[in-house]
DNA sequence: ACCGCCGGGTGCC
DNA sequence: ACCGCCGGGTGCC
C-alpha cells in the first residue's frame, strides 16, 4: 500500500539518498506516503480500542523530526527497509520522521499491521528526554472481531496490551452536531464595499461576507488551535511546535443558504481582491467610461482630475488601437505601455488641479504595478471558477450569464467557458484569462491526462456547489483536490449532508494542515466525535467557525432580518375538462386502465414501467392540451411489427419519459443523475454507474431496481437535442383547450388589473409552450421563451430582455419546468402559472424561487393548474404524501421505492 | 588466559 | 549513552 513510493530495491541510489538525507525534500515524499497510506485506510468510526503498550522510539538523532510533550505521532510501516522488513517509522504531523520503533517491537507490531489487523498510533506523553531514543505510547485500534488475534500476535512476543482507564464517555451529541453550522457569524467585522467593475450593488450581508473573504485571503491571523509560545508556534490540538509561522488557509467556506447572493459575493471578491488587497485591473470600455464620468462630474461625485484622467485615457486608447487593430489580443508589453500613459495622464490630470502629493502617491502604487514580475502575472492573476450541476450542461452557463449580469457592461472582464469538446485546452491561452469556469465533470474527465487546468498555478479556485465533491474517493474529488492555487474556496448551501465524514474533503481541499492527511482527520476529530467525546466536538466547532461563513434565509444582522423576501402564496386553480375533451380523456384512461391492470395483476409493473409512465405521460398531456401527443405514440397498442419497428417504439417510449423530466436520482451512487441513460425496464441511471454494474455481472447484468435483464445495447440516452421539427408547421389548425383557456382568463384579467406585472408560465412539455404560443401572439402579449434547447447565447439573451425594467419589454415568460441552473434568476416575474404537476415537488419549488428570491420586491402569487378528475389530481396527492415523507424522516430507502412506486400507480390509475 | 578485568570505541532500523 | 555491547589489550599481589 506504500511500497511503490519507497522502490530501494531497484536502484541502490535511492535506496541511500532516503535514509541519509536529513533534508527537508524527504519530509514532503514522507507526509506524502502517509497521506497515500492513510487515503486507503477504512474509515475510523467502527474502530475499537484493543489496548496500548509502552514502547520505545530509537535512533532519535539521525532525523530532523521534533516532537513535544503530549505530541501524536504517526507510525508506518517501512517494509523496504535495507536493514530490517520489520521497520517501523515514526513521524510527527508535519511528515517529519523523527526515529523508528525498536526492533523487536517493530516486528511484533509488523505482523499486526501487515496483515491490517490494527491500525497503531503513537502519543509521546513524556517529550525527549535525550538525543538517542524516547518512550512512545502506542495504542492499538481495529475491528472488533481482530482484537484477540492482534493481542495474541502482540504477547506471542512478550507485549501485553493494557486496558487503559479512559473510556469513551458515549454520549449521544448527534443534536449538538445537527447545531455545528448554526451561530457562525461573531467572526464578521465590518462591511466591505465591492470594486467598482461590480455592477450590482451589494446588500449589507453581501458587504459582510466580501469582507470576511477579503480578511481571509489578505490576513495572517494564526490557524485554529496555533498559539505563538516565544519564539515557536505551537498547535494546541495535536502539541505539534513549529519554528516557522504555520501555513494559513487563504479561502474557507461559504456556506450562506441558497438565494443569499453567494455567487455575486463571489464574483465581488474575484473583482475586488486580487492581489494585496487591491481590484483586478480590468479594462474599460472608454467611451462608456467618459459618459459616466461626465456624469459624475456634474453630479459632482468626480473631482476635475478624475475626469481629465478617464478623457486622456479614452485618448490614448484610441490612438492605440488605432495602430494595433489587426491584433484584438494585447500583449504584457502593451499593457505596460498603456500603464505607463495612465501615469502620464495622472501628471497632467495633476497640473490641472488635483493635489499633488496624493496623485505622487498613486503614481508609486501603480508604477509598481506597471512593472508586474514573472509571478505576479504569469501565475497569480487567475481565478478558477469551478462548478457543479445535476444537468451538466446547464450551470456553467448560468455562471456565465451571472458574471455578465453582475459585472458592469463597460468592463472587459475575460471569461472563458472550458467546457465542451471543442474547448482550448492550451494553457497559454487559459491563463490569459481573468475567469475560467468549468465543471467537475469535464475537470476529472481531463484529471491524469495532460489536464492544462492542473498545469495553471491558480490565484483562485472557487468550488461552487462544493458539497458535491464530498466522496473523497471519487475521481472527481481527487481532480479536484490536485489543482494548484493559492487561494481556495467552497461555497455550498448544505455544508455537511449526513456526518463529520463529509467535512473531511472540504478541509483537505482546503489544505488545513494538518487535517488535510486523513489520518490526523481521524484521530483528531473524526473518531472522537463518533464516539461521543464532548472535547472532540468542540473542537470541530472551533475549526468549522474559524472558516465558515454561514447565514440563514432568517439570520439576522444588527437586529433586521438579512433579507426579507416578500410575500408568497400559492393557489390552485381547477381546471374542467370541456365534453369533448373529458371524452377523450376517459377513453385513453380506460384503456390505460387495462394495461396497467393487467400488469398489476401479472406483477410485471415494473418489467414494463416504460409502458406504464408513457400511459401516464399521455394522460398528463391530454390534460394539457390533445395535440401534446406526438403523432408516432398514437399506434402504440396497434397490432403486430417487426422487432426492429418494436424497438423502434421502445425507444421513442422511452425518449418520451426521459424528456417528460421525471427527474430521479441514481440508485448505484444514490447522487442525483448524470449523462442519464434508461434502461429497457424505464429505470434511470447514470450512464458509468450502470455501465459498471453491467461489466461487473457480465452477461447477467439485472437491473439493480427492478432485476429485469439489461444490456448495454438497450440503453438510452438523453435526447439532447429534442422535438425541435415542429415549431411553426401547425399554426392554422391551431385549437385551444380548458386550459389553455384557463390561462388566457389569468393573464387577460392580470393586464387589465395591473399591466405592469410580469408571469412565468411554467411546464414539462416544451410542445404546450409551443402551443400556447399561438394565443398569446394573438391576444398581443409580449413575451419571450426560455427552454434547455436554447444555445447559451440566446439564453442570456432572453433573460437580459425579460429582466429588463424598459415599458415594451416582454410581460411573459414561456419557461420549461427544468430549463437553467439554480442560479437562473428571473425576479422581473411575480406571478408564476404551473401549467402541470411535477412528480418531484422540489422541482416545482426550484422553479418558483427563480423569481421568488432575492431582489423580488412585489408579492409572488403563483397559481397551479390542475384538471378536475385526472391523473393530475392523483399526482398532487402523491406529492403531498411524499412531501409528509420527507418532512417526518428521511426519504423513502432504495427497497420501499420499488413498492411505493407500484402503489403510487395503483393510485393513478384508480386500481 | 580456551578465562576475567580494564578502558576505548561506538551507537536506529 | 552518567548506558550496554563489542572487541582488543592485558594479566600475581
Amino acid at each position: 500500500m506504500f511500497s511503490h513510493r519507497w522502490r530501494f530495491g531497484s536502484n541502490r541510489f535511492t535506496e541511500v539518498d532516503l535514509f541519509t538525507d536529513r533534508h527537508e525534500t524527504t519530509a514532503e515524499t514522507l507526509s506524502q506516503a502517509i497521506r497515500d497510506t492513510a487515503a486507503e485506510e477504512p474509515d475510523a468510526d467502527g474502530s475499537v480500542l484493543f489496548g496500548s503498550l509502552q514502547g520505545t522510539v530509537v535512533g532519535l538523532r539521525y532525523y530532523t523530526g521534533v516532537v513535544n510533550r503530549g505530541e501524536m505521532v504517526g507510525l508506518v510501516r517501512q517494509p523496504q527497509n535495507p536493514y530490517d522488513p520489520n521497520a517501523v517509522m515514526v513521524a510527527n504531523i508535519y511528515g517529519n520522521q523523527v526515529g523508528h520503533i525498536k526492533r523487536e517491537l517493530a516486528a511484533a507490531m509488523a505482523s499486526v499491521m501487515d496483515r491490517s489487523l490494527a491500525k497503531v498510533e503513537g502519543v509521546v506523553h513524556s517529550g525527549t528526554k535525550n538525543s538517542f531514543n524516547m518512550p512512545v505510547m502506542l495504542s492499538f485500534w481495529g475491528k472488533e472481531e481482530n482484537k484477540t488475534a492482534v493481542i495474541e500476535t502482540m504477547a506471542r512476543r512478550g507485549y501485553k496490551l493494557n486496558m487503559g482507564g479512559s473510556k469513551p464517555t458515549g454520549t449521544n451529541l448527534k443534536n449538538a452536531f445537527d447545531t455545528l453550522f448554526e451561530g457562525l457569524m461573531e467572526s464578521i467585522d465590518g462591511e466591505k464595499e465591492a470594486a467598482k467593475a461590480v455592477g450590482t450593488p451589494l446588500l449589507p450581508h453581501q458587504k459582510q461576507a466580501l469582507s470576511w473573504m477579503c480578511a481571509r485571503e489578505n490576513k495572517s491571523a494564526l490557524p485554529p488551535f496555533w498559539e505563538k509560545r516565544g519564539e515557536l508556534y505551537y498547535n494546541s490540538l495535536t502539541c505539534f511546535s513549529a519554528k516557522e509561522i504555520p501555513e494559513r488557509v487563504r479561502g474557507g467556506i461559504l456556506a450562506d443558504d441558497m438565494g443569499l447572493g453567494k455567487t455575486l459575493t463571489t464574483i465581488a471578491l474575484i473583482l475586488t481582491n486580487f492581489h494585496k488587497g487591491k481590484p483586478l485591473p480590468v479594462e474599460e470600455c472608454v467611451s462608456v467610461a467618459v459618459h459616466e464620468c461626465v456624469c459624475l462630474f456634474f453630479q459632482s461625485e468626480c473631482s476635475l482630475s478624475d475626469l481629465c484622467s478617464i478623457l486622456i485615457k479614452c485618448l490614448f486608447t484610441c490612438v492605440q488601437e488605432e495602430k494595433s487593430s489587426p491584433m484584438k489580443t494585447k500583449t504584457k508589453a502593451q499593457k505596460a505601455s498603456k500603464l505607463q500613459v495612465f501615469l502620464e495622464d495622472l501628471d497632467f490630470a495633476a497640473a490641472l488641479g488635483g493635489s499633488a502629493s496624493d496623485i505622487s502617491s498613486k503614481k508609486k502604487k501603480i508604477a509598481k504595478k506597471a512593472t508586474p514580475t514573472p509571478s505576479e502575472f504569469g501565475q497569480c492573476i487567475f481565478s478558477l471558477y469551478v462548478s457543479c450541476t445535476h444537468v451538466l450542461c446547464f450551470l456553467p452557463l448560468s455562471m456565465q450569464d451571472q458574471f455578465e449580469q453582475h459585472v458592469r457592461a463597460n468592463v472587459k472582464l475575460n471569461v472563458y467557458l472550458y467546457y465542451g469538446p471543442d474547448r482550448n485546452r492550451s494553457k497559454k491561452f487559459l491563463s490569459s484569462q481573468d475567469v475560467v469556469i468549468t465543471t467537475y465533470n469535464v475537470l476529472s474527465a481531463d484529471f491524469g491526462n495532460k489536464s492544462p487546468l492542473h498545469g495553471i498555478n491558480w490565484l483562485r479556485v472557487v468550488l461552487d456547489e462544493g458539497h458535491v465533491i464530498r466522496n473523497p474517493n471519487a475521481q472527481m474529488s481527487k481532480a479536484v483536490l490536485d489543482l494548484k492555487t493559492q487561494r481556495r474556496w467552497i461555497l455550498s448551501g448544505t455544508p455537511i449532508q449526513n456526518s463529520v465524514k463529509d467535512l473531511w474533503m472540504l478541509l483537505a481541499f482546503l489544505r488545513l494542515k494538518p487535517f488535510d492527511v486523513k489520518e490526523w482527520w481521524n484521530r483528531v476529530i473524526q473518531r472522537p466525535v463518533t464516539q461521543g467525546d464532548r472535547a472532540g466536538l468542540q473542537n470541530l466547532q472551533t475549526l468549522v467557525k474559524c472558516i465558515t461563513l454561514r447565514r440563514t434565509k432568517s439570520s439576522e444582522v444588527n437586529g433586521r432580518p438579512l433579507v426579507s423576501l416578500p410575500e408568497k402564496t400559492v393557489c390552485v386553480e381547477q381546471v374542467e375538462l370541456s365534453q369533448p375533451e373529458r371524452e377523450e380523456y376517459e377513453l385513453a384512461r380506460n384503456e390505460g386502465k387495462n394495461t396497467i391492470g393487467r400488469y398489476v395483476a401479472e406483477g410485471t409493473v415494473l418489467r414494463n414501467y416504460a409502458d406504464v409512465l408513457a400511459i401516464l405521460m399521455r394522460l398528463r398531456q391530454y390534460c394539457c392540451h390533445p395535440d401534446l401527443l406526438a403523432k408516432t405514440s398514437s399506434d402504440l397498442g396497434s397490432a403486430a411489427a417487426t422487432p426492429a419497428e418494436l424497438r423502434e417504439r421502445m425507444i421513442e417510449k422511452l425518449r418520451l419519459v426521459l424528456a417528460s423530466g421525471s427527474d430521479e436520482e441514481c440508485s448505484v451512487c444514490l447522487d442525483s443523475v448524470r449523462l442519464p441513460v434508461i434502461t429497457r425496464c424505464a429505470h434511470v441511471y447514470c450512464r458509468p454507474c450502470i455501465a459498471q454494474v453491467i461489466s461487473n455481472e457480465q452477461v447477467h447484468a439485472r437491473c439493480p431496481l427492478c432485476r429485469s435483464e439489461i444490456k448495454t445495447s438497450e440503453l438510452v440516452e438523453f435526447p439532447q437535442d429534442e422535438m425541435e421539427e415542429e415549431s411553426s408547421t401547425n399554426s392554422e389548425k391551431w385549437r385551444t383547450s380548458s386550459k389553455v383557456q384557463a390561462l388566457l382568463g389569468n393573464l387577460l384579467r392580470l393586464r387589465c388589473e395591473d399591466s405592469s406585472i410580469k408571469c412565468l408560465v411554467v411546464s414539462q412539455f416544451t410542445r404546450f409552450l409551443t402551443v400556447l404560443e399561438t394565443p398569446l401572439r394573438e391576444h398581443g402579449f409580449s413575451f419571450v421563451r426560455l427552454d434547455g434547447n436554447m444555445s447559451q447565447k440566446r439564453r442570456a439573451q432572453v433573460i437580459q430582455e425579460f429582466q429588463s425594467s424598459a415599458a415594451d419589454s416582454p410581460a411573459i415568460m414561456l419557461l420549461s419546468l427544468k430549463a437553467g441552473g439554480v442560479g437562473l434568476n428571473l425576479t422581473a416575474a411575480s406571478r408564476v402559472f404551473l401549467m402541470d404537476p411535477a412528480w418531484n415537488p422540489a422541482t416545482e419549488e426550484q422553479c418558483i424561487d427563480r423569481c421568488h428570491r432575492l431582489g423580488q420586491k412585489k408579492k409572488v402569487v403563483v397559481t397551479k393548474f390542475i384538471v378536475k378528475d385526472s391523473v393530475e389530481e392523483s399526482m398532487v396527492k402523491i406529492q403531498r404524501k411524499k412531501q409528509d415523507l420527507v418532512e417526518k424522516a428521511f426519504g423513502p430507502t432504495n427497497t420501499d421505492r420499488k413498492t411505493s412506486r407500484i402503489d403510487d400507480i395503483k393510485a393513478l390509475m384508480e386500481l
